[in-house]
DNA sequence: TTAAATGCAAACTCTTTGCAAGGAG
DNA sequence: CTCCTTGCAAAGAGTTTGCATTTAA
């Protein structure tokens, strides 16, 4: 039975505050604002069950680290390979290019687009 | 200058006779079979470097470690998440979806698919 | 009351790095 | 003869886990 802890809460605030695409590490600097006692193995227990829950997205591992995503819905992502950002993409549909593929059973789709964004090009 | 050594030789060979998406200790575990005093660092550096070369391309970070491919060429994937394998799906045209983007310098594409293959389904 | 969640520290895995020795060009 | 590359071991980073304690329900 999952609990609503004061340290759940402050986690799931901070990712929609920091409306980023933040890495457990960016949560943690952010709820320790707040609440300065929280723990690290808090924040990492509280992102992979909001994770599995789908409460929160992931967006992938990038500079050796999983971000996560306060948008629940599909979308994809274009990250800049020199600042090191990311700028949201909407979804659109892949379905007519998968059609050979109709035997697996697809259940998620990530798309990263890399490059420079406009500022860094 | 790079050098050809047989070390570097060894880690290319492997990964072709892999020809699968192969993590680094995959690499070494399979290299070691012909030249056993090689050194797994030796093995994370020359992935690195081939990779950077466009020798070789990266799959990306699944089950916490980074995937190599033999392929050079542009194309997609299939993870399942039930036997963890790969499946390559043949690359397409995503220009149409992303005119509104254009001010984005797209280097990279990177699509993979999650789910469960013909045979974990 | 009681089982789930927390905090802490230690452990774990993958990867990188410093340095002396080896080897390709 | 150079200096790039290797092997080794140690370090590093991100993440997970064991366990006693706390706390939501």
């Amino acid at each position: 039975m999952k609990r609503n802890t004061i340290q759940r809460q402050a986690i799931l605030d901070a990712i929609n505050s920091l409306a980023n695409h933040p890495t457990a590490e960016d949560v943690y600097v952010q709820v320790i604002k707040t609440h300065p006692t929280i723990s690290k193995a808090t924040v990492y227990r509280n992102l992979a069950a909001a994770a599995e829950n789908g409460e929160i997205g992931t967006v992938g591992i990038f500079d050796g680290a999983m971000h996560f995503d306060h948008k629940k819905e599909e979308h994809f992502h274009f990250f800049c390979d020199k600042c090191r950002g990311f700028i949201d993409i909407p979804s659109f549909d892949l379905k007519a290019n998968l059609t050979p593929f109709n035997k697996l059973d697809i259940k998620k789709i990530e798309l990263t687009l890399r490059g420079l964004c406009e500022d860094c090009k």
